[in-house]
DNA sequence: CCAAAAGTGTTCTTTATACACCCATGT
DNA sequence: ACATGGGTGTATAAAGAACACTTTTGG
């Protein structure tokens, strides 16, 4: 069985990819995860993560697969961002792949080029290189579908760590809206929303260091809820 | 060349399908428009119209052909509901679907049984019969995202008739978001907006009849980068 | 003459915005 | 001692929520 598997149908089928725009808060700017390219087409240009779809596997497990081989980072994505499909889309032949959305948080994830990756790095969300294939229409996307999100789910808090404060929080708005906010109102909407729970003092006061917060789910569905009509 | 035409591929591939959720407003209730299929599987039950998607177009261009030859509406998709890819979702074998939300305004819409379609008709979003496939699962995210995107987008008014009134709009929302509004803090919301033209009344007074509006697109703009900080 | 549907108005409460001050830390 | 960054406060404007009255048409 040295000569190739053959695949066939009676109709004709594109092939199916999945991509991973992978998301990353390091408290000061909104980054995200690329590899460096292998493999032609776009050998050593920068791409999100993915690959090809396998058989046993629905889309969003092919996208945690290839984005756990290529980078090491294993995580669920979180939602999709869209299906993309330009019929010339990949010098390949007809390709379409469908691209998720996955939030992963600065104090879990280690990053490691494997497989097809040459390369893995973080890049800040306004300073990215040339992407590979379609990758900026994907990217562009992804930033209308973060802001939309912004407004609307917890979709904040699944980038911050675990325990974090306000004016790190701050930071991560104004990284995807690309403005700033005012300080003391946006605290004020924060802590009156109801969706944050802080965390008791250490015993030593430290004086001027920024409280601390945890995420409260209950509070939010309720802000969520009354402010959007959304349950 | 009786026999069949095969496709031969290195590599495993899906089906490839799309499926059009077609949304339209009779000025009282939300419908959407569904067939009745015409051959295996799921024969004679209702399903979302689509197909497959062919070599030489989009998943954007395949929704609009299918949806045309199965029930005569000819209108681009507005946008993706997103990817279904269960690995059992159709029992043909491994298919994967990208369904789209079309809207459609009730006066330039005229509905016609043809192609794999037996039987094509409009029902109520809150009396939906039993559905094909996974459609049930499609059918709960279009809803979701319907009460999302009625939050931010000009989506309501693509479901409106070119002039229309406040109280079938509201009418719409109260479909939509399955409670009723006030009617007064309703008008008194969308008049003060900006994103509504009132239409100049016919010299005859009529006296109740509600007044006519056109949408106001730079108006409606306005309004959603000052409330969602969205451009 | 009454019910139904449409327009308009007032008050109160809640959010949003704009802006100022104090305190602790590190240099 | 001063710049930096962090917490808190207040006054005004805008938006949302609750609620009542008037008019016209059709039965």
């Amino acid at each position: 069985m040295t000569e190739n598997k053959k695949y066939e149908y009676d109709y004709w089928r594109p092939a199916v990819t999945v991509d991973n725009v992978v998301l990353n808060f390091d408290g000061t700017h909104l980054r995200m995860l690329l590899i460096r390219r292998k493999n032609e087409p776009y050998k050593d240009q920068w791409a999100f993560p993915g690959g090809f779809l396998d058989e046993d596997e629905s889309l969003e497990e092919a996208a945690q697969r290839e984005l756990k081989e290529e980078t090491g980072v294993n995580k669920k994505p979180f939602i999709q961002i869209g299906s993309f499909s330009r019929v010339d889309r990949d010098p390949r032949g007809r390709t379409i792949t469908t691209a998720f959305l996955t939030l992963t948080r600065s104090n879990e994830t280690k990053i490691k080029a494997q497989d097809d990756a040459k390369e893995v790095s973080w890049f800040p969300v306004h300073n990215m290189p040339a992407l590979a294939f379609d990758h900026e229409e994907i990217f562009q996307k992804a930033k209308l579908i973060l802001k939309i999100l912004f407004n609307l789910s917890p979709i904040p808090f699944l980038l911050m760590n675990d325990l974090f404060t306000l004016p790190e929080m701050q930071r991560l708005y104004a990284e995807v809206y690309e403005h700033d906010f005012d300080r003391r109102n946006f605290q004020k909407k924060f802590i009156s929303s109801g969706m944050l729970a802080p965390v008791a003092h250490d015993s030593k006061e430290r004086g001027n260091a920024p409280t601390f917060y945890r995420f409260n789910q209950g509070g939010f569905y309720a802000y969520q809820k009354k402010k959007f009509h959304i349950g």
